[in-house]
DNA sequence: ATGACGATTTACT
DNA sequence: GTAAATCGTCATA
C-alpha cells in the first residue's frame, strides 16, 4: 500500500523551496496527539515560497520578525503562522540556515485518525476527503497552531514527515500552477508556476486542476 | 498608537 | 458570483 515508511531527514529539507515542493507530494504527515493518537494523512497539493526576492513570502526583503524566525532556522523547521483571524496554516522550512524559504502544505489524503480529524474540524459534517483540504483545514485537522511554530520536524515527537510515493498515474497527473490567493504579490510573483497538485486528487484545493484537454 | 491587510473558509445572493 | 468573519502582524507616525 501507498504511505510513508520512515521519517524524512534533515538532507531531504535541505534544498530550495521549487524542489521539494514537488517532492513532498505523495510524503506523509504524522502528528502524535497528546493522548498518544496518531494521525496521517498523505500531501497532494503544495506550494514553494522562494524567499527575500518572492513578493508573496513572507521574508520579502529579507524581513526577519518574531513571526518569522523559524523561516531562517534550519530545513525540516515548521513555520506556522495564524491569517485572517482564524486560520493556521503549516509550512516546511527548506532551503539552508539563514536562507529564509519554505513549502506550504496545503491539502493532504487523510489516511488515519480521520475520527480525531473530524473531532478537530468542528461540529459541521465533512467527507474524508475533505478533511485536510485546504490549507487552514490542514492545519486544523492535525490540530496545530502557532505555538508550534519552529519546531523541528527532524527530532520532535510531536510532529515529523515520512517519505512516500504517488503511483504511475498520480504522478502523471500532477499538475504545476500559479499559487492561490496571493493575487496582490504583482507580476511576475502572481503567476510564477509554483504550485504542484495531484489533480486526480480529490482532496486538491483551490481552483480546478482538472486535466486540460483541447 | 493606529490602521491596513492578509499564503482562507464559509455562507449567502 | 460576492461578502463576512476576525485578529495578529507590520509599517507608519
Amino acid at each position: 500500500m501507498p504511505g510513508g515508511q520512515r521519517k524524512l531527514a534533515r538532507r531531504f529539507y535541505s534544498t530550495d523551496a521549487a524542489t521539494l515542493a514537488p517532492r513532498l507530494l505523495g510524503c506523509v504527515v504524522v502528528r502524535i496527539l497528546p493522548d498518544g493518537t496518531r494521525l496521517a494523512a498523505r500531501i497532494v497539493e503544495t506550494e514553494a515560497y522562494v524567499g527575500v526576492q518572492d513578493r508573496a513570502c513572507h521574508t520579502f526583503a529579507s524581513r526577519r520578525t518574531p513571526r518569522v524566525e523559524p523561516m531562517y532556522g534550519p530545513p525540516g523547521t515548521a513555520y506556522i503562522y495564524f491569517t485572517y483571524g482564524m486560520h493556521h496554516l503549516l509550512n516546511v522550512v527548506c532551503g539552508a540556515v539563514d536562507e529564509p524559504v519554505a513549502v506550504l502544505l496545503r491539502a493532504a489524503e487523510p489516511l488515519d485518525g480521520l475520527d480525531q480529524m473530524r473531532e478537530h474540524r468542528g461540529p459541521r459534517p465533512v467527507p474524508d476527503h475533505h478533511l485536510a483540504r485546504g490549507p487552514g483545514c490542514l492545519a486544523k485537522a492535525l490540530a496545530l497552531d502557532v505555538s508550534f511554530s519552529g519546531l523541528d520536524l527532524v527530532n520532535d515527537p510531536r510532529l515529523w514527515l515520512q517519505s512516500g510515493r504517488l503511483t504511475a498515474t498520480e504522478a502523471a497527473a500532477v499538475v504545476n500552477t500559479p499559487r492561490v490567493g496571493i493575487d496582490s504579490a504583482g507580476s511576475p510573483w502572481t503567476g510564477a508556476l509554483l504550485r504542484w497538485a495531484v489533480a486526480t486528487s480529490q482532496s486538491v484545493s483551490g481552483p480546478s486542476v482538472r486535466t486540460r484537454s483541447s
